[in-house]
RNA sequence: CCAGGGGUGGCGGAGUGGCCAAUCGCAAUAGACUGUAAAUCUAUCGGGCUUGCCCUACGGGGGUUCGAAUCCCUCCCCCUGGA
C-alpha cells in the first residue's frame, strides 16, 4: 500500500481568475504550473488567448508555445503530453497543478478513453465537402450500430459523424481497441472549479476582459500572424477573437461590431464551459 | 411643401388576401460532448391552458371582405430625390 501523489486541477470558466489562484498554491504546495487550455498551447497566439505572461514571468508552466498555429492539436496529443510533464515533476518531488479551462482535454486526461484511430486529415477534407445527409447514410451503412447509438444532436454534427466513419474505417484496417485509462484513479486529484455567481457578472467581466485585450494590442498581433502568412483557417486561429479579427481586417465588419461579436462568442463559450463541466461531479467548486 | 420608398416578434430581415403566431439569420434559454473542443451540433424561443384550441399581435385609428401583415381611407414617424 501506497499513499497516492497529489495532482491539483484548476478548472472553470474563462476570466474567472484560474491563473492567479493557480500561482498562488504554487509556494504552498511545492507545485509547478501545466497548462490546460487548448489555445494556449500554441506559440504566437498570446494576447488574444490571454496567456497572463506578466502573472507567469517568474514562474515556469508547462505546455505554453509548444505548437506553430497552422499545426494541427488534438486532446490526444495534450493527454500524451501532460502525462509526461505530469511524470517528470512528480519524479522531481513536486505536486502538478493543471490549470485551464479546456475540459474535453482534462477530461480525456482524467478518465481517460477507448478508441484509439487516428485521425485521418485525408479523409477528413473529403468528408467535409459532403452533406449532413449523406454523412449520416454513410455511417448507417458502414457502422449501423454506432449510427443508431448517436443523439439527435450527434447525428446533425458533422465533425462528430466524419469523426465516426473515421474511427470506423480505421478499425477495419487494423484492430485497435487499446483503451486508455486516465490518471483520477492513480493519482489524488482534487479538482477546483471556478465560475460566475451569475450571467450578469460574467457578462461585464467578459466585456471588460476582451476590452483590455484589444487595448493591449490584440489587433496587432493578428495582423503579424498574417503578415506571417497565418490564415483563419489555420487550426490555431480557429479561435474565439482571431476569426472575428480576420474578418473585420477583412472589411467584413467593423469594428464596433468586431467587438460585440467577439464579446458574445466568448460569453457564449465561458456559458458552455459551465455546461460541460457541471457534470463532473469531482469539482469541487468556489 | 411636392414626388417616391418604407414602418413586421429583442435586433436584422422575408412575407404583399386564407397554407401566418408569421420563412430565415442573429441574440437569448436549456442541452450534447471519447483524437478538430475557444471546435461542432441539438431543442426551445408572443401569452394561456386540458397541446388542441383560445387570447394578444405585423406603426395608430377607421373601413372593404366570409377572411387582412397583405386591399382602401386617414393620422404619426423614418429614408431618398425635388422645391
Amino acid at each position: 500500500m501506497f499513499i497516492k501523489k497529489k495532482i491539483f486541477v484548476i478548472t472553470g470558466q474563462t476570466a474567472t481568475g484560474k491563473t492567479a489562484k493557480a500561482l498562488s498554491l504554487v509556494d504552498e504546495l511545492n507545485g509547478e504550473l501545466i497548462n490546460a487550455d487548448s489555445r494556449q498551447v500554441y506559440k504566437k497566439l498570446d494576447i488574444v488567448t490571454g496567456k497572463d505572461l506578466n502573472l507567469l514571468s517568474n514562474v515556469k508552466i508547462w505546455l505554453y508555445d509548444i505548437v506553430d498555429p497552422k499545426d494541427q492539436f488534438s486532446s490526444f496529443d495534450y493527454v500524451k503530453r501532460a502525462t509526461s510533464c505530469i511524470d517528470e515533476i512528480i519524479s522531481r518531488g513536486k505536486t502538478p497543478i493543471l490549470v485551464g479551462g479546456s475540459y474535453f482535454y482534462l477530461k480525456h486526461l482524467l478518465y481517460g478513453y477507448d478508441v484509439q484511430v487516428e485521425p485521418n486529415e485525408k479523409l477528413r477534407t473529403e468528408l467535409n465537402e459532403v452533406s449532413i445527409d449523406d454523412l449520416q447514410k454513410t455511417l448507417q451503412n458502414e457502422n449501423p450500430r454506432v449510427f443508431e447509438k448517436l443523439n439527435q444532436s450527434d447525428r446533425y454534427n458533422p465533425h462528430r459523424l466524419i469523426r465516426k466513419i473515421e474511427i470506423t474505417r480505421g478499425e477495419n484496417v487494423k484492430r485497435v481497441k487499446a483503451s486508455v485509462s486516465g490518471i483520477y484513479d492513480i493519482y489524488n486529484v482534487k479538482m477546483m472549479g471556478f465560475k460566475f455567481k451569475d450571467n450578469k457578472t460574467l457578462e461585464s467581466t467578459i466585456t471588460d476582459r476582451v476590452k483590455k485585450r484589444v487595448n493591449n494590442g490584440a489587433l496587432n498581433e493578428v495582423k503579424t500572424l498574417l503578415d506571417e502568412g497565418y490564415s483563419a483557417d489555420h487550426p490555431g486561429l480557429q479561435t474565439i477573437g482571431y476569426q472575428q479579427i480576420i474578418i473585420h481586417m477583412h472589411n467584413v465588419i467593423d469594428f464596433d461590431e468586431m467587438l460585440a461579436q467577439w464579446i458574445s462568442k466568448e460569453i457564449q463559450y465561458a456559458k458552455r464551459q459551465l455546461t460541460f463541466m457541471k457534470k463532473d461531479a469531482n469539482i469541487f467548486w468556489v
